[in-house]
Parts: C-alpha cells; sequence; structure tokens
DNA sequence: ATGAATGCAAAGGTTTTGCACCCCC
DNA sequence: GGGGGTGCAAAACCTTTGCATTCAT
C-alpha cells in the first residue's frame, strides 16, 4: 500500500479508475465499425496489453512489451494501434516524462491533473474542485471559453522532506 | 493591440515582462566564470537573439534565425548555448507548441501560466492569485511540498465564438 | 475480391556526440 | 599552452511513410 519509493501511499483524492476495463472492446469495436476499419488480432493484442497495464507509458515502453510477448509484432503496427486508439478516444497524451517524453493514459470518465513527485518519480493523479473553480472563473474573467488542461504539479513528499530533516 | 488573428487584446493579467534585459548579460557572465566555463562570441550571440526576440521559441526556429545572421554558427553550438542557458537559469522549457515541438521561454521573476488559444494559436501568459493558492491547499492536503507546476490551459476565445453564432 | 492493415525497410526530423581544430583565459 | 568551445559530419533516436504482401470482411 505504503511501498512507493518516497514511502507514501497514494494521496485520497486520486480518482478511482472508472476506467471501464471490459468497454473498451466495446468502444473500440463501434468506432471501427463506424470508421470501416478492421479488427486485427494486432490492433486487439495491442490494446489488450494497454489497458490491462498501468496508465501513463511511452510508446517505446509499450513497443518492448508488446514485442516480449508478440515478437511478430512491428514498431509500425504498434505506433499507427496507439494513434487509432487515440482517434477512438480511448487513449490520450497525458504528460511528458522527467525526460521529455510524451506520456499517454487511457480516458476515464473523471478528469484529473497530475504530480509528479521529485523524489522518486512517481505520477499521482487528483481531481480538486478548488483548483477547477479557480480556472474557470479566471478563464471567464479574461474573456475565454474553457476547452480543456494540463496542470502538472511537481512536487515533492513532505514525509521525505522530514525525514532527511531528522538525519 | 488588439491585432490578433482572433481578434482580442491581450488579458489584462498579463504578467509585465520582468526580465532584466540588460541583467542576462551579468547572471550568465556570473555563470560562466563560476563554472569556469569561456565567454564566446557564438554563446553571446545565440543569447542575444534569444532575448531580444519574444518568448515561446522553439529551437528549430532559433537556428533558421541565428543562422540569418550569422551562418557561420552550427546547430550544435546552438543547441549547446540553449542547455548552458537553461543550467545557468536564465531559460527554461515552457510548454510543448501544438505539433509538440518543446518550447522554450526566458525565466522572469513573476511565475506564470499558459493559454493557448485553440482559434488563433497564440499563447498568453497570466497569473492567477486564486488558481495558485487552490493549487497549494491541494499539495498540503495531500502531503506534498510545492515545487513548481506547469498549468498551460487550451481554450477558444468567446469573442471568437460570439462572433461565430451570430453568422 | 477488394482494400485496409501489416511488416519491413527507408526516410524524415530532431538532438546528441566524436573529433580535429580553434581560441579564450 | 591547456582545456573548453566550435563546426562538421556521423550517429542516435523517435516517428512516419512507401510498398509489396497478407488478411478481414
Amino acid at each position: 500500500m505504503s511501498t512507493l519509493p518516497c514511502g507514501r501511499k497514494k494521496p485520497s483524492n486520486t480518482p478511482k479508475n472508472t476506467q471501464k476495463t471490459a468497454e473498451w472492446k466495446v468502444v473500440l469495436a463501434r468506432y471501427l465499425k463506424d470508421k470501416k476499419l478492421r479488427a486485427t488480432t494486432q490492433r486487439e493484442r495491442v490494446a489488450e496489453m494497454i489497458f490491462i497495464k498501468k496508465s501513463h507509458f511511452d510508446v517505446q515502453t509499450l513497443i518492448k512489451e508488446v514485442q516480449t510477448k508478440h515478437p511478430e509484432i512491428g514498431p509500425a503496427t504498434i505506433y499507427r494501434s496507439v494513434n487509432t486508439l487515440c482517434d477512438a478516444g480511448l487513449l490520450q497524451e497525458s504528460l511528458q516524462s522527467n525526460s521529455g517524453v510524451t506520456l499517454y493514459e487511457a480516458i476515464e470518465e473523471e478528469h484529473h491533473d497530475h504530480i509528479v513527485c521529485l523524489d522518486c518519480g512517481e505520477i499521482f493523479e487528483f481531481h480538486d474542485e478548488a483548483i477547477e473553480d479557480a480556472q474557470n472563473k479566471a478563464l471567464r474573467k479574461m474573456g475565454f471559453q474553457q476547452a480543456k488542461h494540463k496542470h502538472v504539479i511537481y512536487a515533492k513528499c513532505a514525509l521525505v522532506a522530514k525525514n532527511k530533516k531528522g538525519e
């Protein structure tokens, strides 16, 4: 539970994973049919690997993981599958990793923002109404209509800071 | 003034450009001396081009601009200069452009966030205390100590929306 | 059987690196 | 004159694309 490298457990307002772990198959099938695209085994395999594993992955890592199980699936196909899943509204770019690589995540019901722990690198999801409210208010004041946003906070665990102080 | 493609003027809470347009030379010189690095003409030229032009540029564009004035300066040197300026605390990555390229900006006194206008692509800077407060409060509640954050909002001008509605 | 998808390899684009030469301190 | 910096080219990456072949429908 609290076995993260930085010694803390996940923030309590982490959104539940509302992702319809089974539902993606339905959504994908509907999308493919709609666009007159084809349900291939490769695409299915890639999608499975994506929706089984935890979020915030980069394509290169995905490629390695897919190819250990299915060596016959080429990188190009995996890139194409990721793009298709994005188009289908099942996947989205979430944030850049520390090293600047694009990370993807499954699209979930609830909107959330990210905290990257500067101590352990772990990425936490959180949702805070007060922030969202302040944001919407500020936007309206500035004459914008909100569309979407990316809010990434890079922070340190208070816990770790305390431990270090005590050293 | 209000000649942006989307027909609006900048939000009123845009931070003033507090950047010490002259001061960067001092800061850079101090940094170089401190790290026992050398003040070369190329680095100087690149830094000049950066601090004269407006923020939110990508390296490829910078290279083209530098090379029109100083064709003898190679891309590698420009990349290296940008990295040095980042290390010196004068420059930072700010956000990704629409096409996913990393944009840089001069580090200024005041912290600010970004709004990318989905109509005209213009990048606005803004600062909102209410958002910052809510953010700090949320972080404390979750047991984090704030370090820094990137908050990018992708929004549409209310103005344009109104015009379209009237069409 | 039609045309979308795949796998491969090549190309495209960006950033880094190796190295001989240069020049700042 | 010693060592950091530059310029060039090559390499290292990541991602996309062209094309012949395969395969879902």
